[in-house]
DNA sequence: TTTCTCACA
DNA sequence: TGTGAGTA
């Protein structure tokens, strides 16, 4: 249903609404914006407003944050926010399930791509925790 | 009061 | 990332 799509995409809350909702910084959220992980609309005084989808997204970045995985690690897991040309934004729990077991296989391939690449300097500190989940059992 | 952008200890 | 400045 499209309507729920609507919901989730319409933007609601202020910045300072999304601070208490995700535990993040304003200095945090502006600055994933900046680096293109969330895309919230803007009034017509330019303040920010985020959707439901937005704050979700804050939260997924927040987990990563945490498990130690850094801004260029993110944006090589989250999906290509670009433009917007492209944005079906999961609809329903089964795609949103499957867009979780797909970022496993795809965090391995990046994991992989940077062993290889042979890692530089700044780049090391992007798996960290997220290696873990590999070479346990799962 | 809240948020925005910009710049720097 | 934090924080202060100066606005809107």
């Amino acid at each position: 249903m499209a309507g729920d799509e609507i919901r989730r995409n319409m933007a609601l809350f202020p910045i300072g609404i999304v601070m208490k909702l995700t535990d993040l910084t304003a200095r945090q959220i502006r600055y994933y914006e900046q680096h293109e992980l969330i895309q919230p609309a803007r009034t017509a005084g330019n303040q920010r407003l985020f959707s439901f989808n937005d704050v979700e997204r804050l939260l997924e970045i927040k987990a990563l944050i945490e498990k130690g995985v850094n801004i260029a690690g993110i944006k090589q897991v989250m999906n290509p926010v670009g433009d917007g040309s492209d944005e079906p934004t999961v609809i329903n729990e089964q795609s949103e399930v499957k867009r979780r077991e797909m970022t496993d296989s795809q965090l391995h391939r990046m994991l992989k791509q940077q062993l290889m690449t042979g890692k530089r300097p700044g780049q090391v500190s992007l798996i960290q925790g997220e290696l873990s989940r590999f070479f346990k059992s799962k």
